[in-house]
RNA sequence: CGGGGAGUGGCGCAGUCUGGUAGCGCACCCGGCUGGGGGCCGGGCGGUCGCAGGUUCAAAUCCUGUCUCCCCGACCA
């Protein structure tokens, strides 16, 4: 490709409301432009990185016998309202001319199960694994940060059909072997962690993380151990607690409130004390959920132990069945305690409200003082231990998802096989997502420099920049002109800049677009008798490369050197 | 949805408080010079100041309403 004749509008400043490090290079850099609040146009070079990620995914997909089709973005409501998924926020609607319901797909679970519960009958049609490449609607209430959060985006989207729990089982596993290469040979730095399955239930989920600052998830990571701190669980330090006291005492605290005005006024340190956290069920009930004065209650891990949804208790409700807002606690509550493992599997006493105005009791202890229900509740920290390392956390992007779905759509949707005795069951099913426009902007945010984007050489827009200096006509623009259409005959992804524009603009703009490899042919290429070469990463020069028969095969193999 | 901020030429911004001929840098167009890190000289094009209504002799500027976008949080299969 030549620059004259690309879309390739660079930009020397920032928009001003960027901020994140993709979305401010995918701009400057002329890949993509918003056209709305989470809507993006994928201009030219944007695009072919695009594609170049898509082409990566297909041959994945494709290499673990699953086949590639595409179903619509506009679905009928009807399909929705069997999966109950029509009460999604994020879920768009319309209606077309005549009135009738439609919705505008987030994932395609509905419709190809439909497809498959019309078309699979037999054990014998099993397993199957059918994919997409397809736009997904999501009226999301926050887009963000560019390409990252959006409102319309790509997914490769791909669903697996098995006669049972052990067929489910084997094409996730083929799933996790596509996935870990389809991250690798994308060049990003990935973690495949567990992950919340989330309130559609299922057996099990994985989410592929790359870090990057301008993630949005948090994931734990140790030797040998990566999860989301969603569902992350580790050893905590143990709490901080003073001598025992044998027996509960009252201790006034007028106007402490706050795990760090009580432990201030008490001298103690925050892990002596229990937070008190009352829920309330989805089904009515209401729970008291408590966890060491330093640790917070993780809602997702909560979710599960109460194994439904729930909402923190409003004022009033803690009121009438505790005490006082700031100083409720176990002791003599009617209340179900849910307490934490990390105070349940530590020997000791600790300090809770009173439920009275103005005090605390210390030197309670769990099952001698109040009765208790034990469950892992509380998120991870920095520093907790998982098979004695140290856990860290890291902000990350969700690059892919892989969820064991069971019979969640099956059912409804009335996808079943007749199975080797004739009985009628359901399909076995899970999902498989992965947004390439996540991985193009991971790969911009784990690779850039201050002078730009450096991308892994997969799916660079173009793996080789040639800068041509010289005004047109003069002997080293016609021999750039000259290598350039070797290269091109030699099939090598090159961007050939013949602008009549000055050397600094050409090699900034390089340097912002991130090809792999640069080469600069100019009046002293000439003199020399030799190109210059430098990789975008690190901007190292590497050796020159004569300019002859054999520079075209030099190029390849410098170019087969890189990462 | 809560909090904060912003809409002025393609991009980045000033001007708004204190109403009085719409400006600057970059980009773009023409001519010339320069030609290995966004170079120089000269001449140009381009904006009903987000939209609607109001106040006024006069509104980018004051008032009311509204739309859009961004950031933090909530939310997020």
């Amino acid at each position: 490709m030549k620059m004259t004749q690309l879309l390739l509008p660079t930009e020397r400043e920032a928009p001003a409301d960027a901020q994140a490090l993709s979305h401010v290079l995918g701009v400057r850099a002329g890949l993509i432009r918003q056209l709305g609040a989470g809507l993006w146009t994928w201009l030219p070079a944007g695009w072919r990185v695009h594609s170049k990620v898509t082409t990566i995914i297909r041959e994945e997909m494709d290499a673990i016998g699953a086949q590639e089709l595409l179903m619509p973005i506009i679905q009928p409501r009807e399909l929705w309202q069997k999966t109950g998924r029509d009460k999604i926020d994020e879920l768009f609607s319309l209606q077309d001319r005549k009135g009738a319901e439609l919705v505008l797909a987030m994932t395609h679970e509905e419709a190809v199960t439909f497809h498959v519960s019309q078309i699979v009958r037999s054990y014998r049609d099993l397993p199957l694994m059918l994919y997409h490449l397809q736009l997904k609607a999501r009226d999301e209430p926050r887009p963000r940060a560019g390409v990252l959060r959006t409102r319309e985006f790509i997914m490769k989207d791909s669903y697996s059909f098995d006669r049972d729990q052990d067929g489910l089982e084997h094409s996730y596993q083929l799933h996790i072997e596509a996935y870990d290469r389809i991250f690798d040979r994308s060049g990003l730095e990935w973690y495949r962690v567990e992950s919340d399955v989330g309130v559609m239930g299922g057996s099990g989920a994985h989410e592929y993380m790359a870090p990057c600052p301008a993630g949005e998830n948090e994931v734990a990571l140790a030797p040998g151990y990566a999860a989301n701190v969603e569902v992350a669980s580790a050893e905590p330090a143990p709490a901080k607690l003073p001598p025992r006291l044998g027996e509960p005492r009252e201790l006034p605290t007028p106007g402490k409130q706050t795990i760090e005005d009580v432990s201030v006024a008490l001298e103690l340190d925050p892990s002596a004390l229990l937070k008190a956290f009352p829920v309330v069920a989805a089904s009515g009930k209401m729970v008291l959920a408590m966890v060491r004065g330093d640790h917070r209650v993780n809602e997702f891990k909560l979710r599960a132990a109460l194994g439904e949804p729930f909402r923190p208790a409003t004022e009033e409700e803690i009121t009438d069945s505790l005490g006082p807002v700031g100083y409720i606690g176990p002791v003599g509550a009617e209340l179900p305690v849910l307490l934490d493992t990390a105070v349940a599997d530590q020997d000791g006493e600790w300090v809770v409200g009173a439920n009275r105005p103005g005090a605390h009791l210390a030197g309670v202890a769990p099952g001698r003082d109040f009765a208790f229900e034990s469950a892992d509740i509380r998120s991870v920290e920095a520093g907790d231990l998982v098979g004695g390392q140290p856990i860290r956390l890291e902000a990350a992007i969700e690059v892919g998802n892989i969820f064991k779905l069971g019979t969640r759509y099956s059912e409804p949707l009335g996808a079943t096989y007749l199975d080797e005795e004739g009985k009628e069951t359901p399909i076995v099913m899970g999902s498989y997502g992965i947004g390439p426009a996540r991985i193009a902007a991971a790969a911009i945010e784990q690779n850039a420099d201050e002078k730009g984007i450096s991308w892994p050489k997969s799916i660079a827009p173009w793996q080789v920049e040639l800068i041509g200096l010289g005004k047109s006509g003069t002997p080293e623009a016609d021999a750039a002109e000259a290598l350039y259409a070797e290269l091109q005959a030699a099939g090598v992804d090159v961007l050939f800049d013949e602008r009549d524009a000055g050397p600094g603009e050409k090699f900034t703009d390089a340097e912002l677009l991130g090809c792999p490899l640069r080469l600069t042919l100019g009046k002293r290429s000439l003199e020399s008798g030799a190109l210059e070469v430098q990789q975008r990463s690190g901007l190292s020069e590497l050796p020159a490369i004569a300019l002859g028969d054999q520079t075209v095969a030099a190029v390849i193999a410098a170019l087969a050197e890189l990462k």
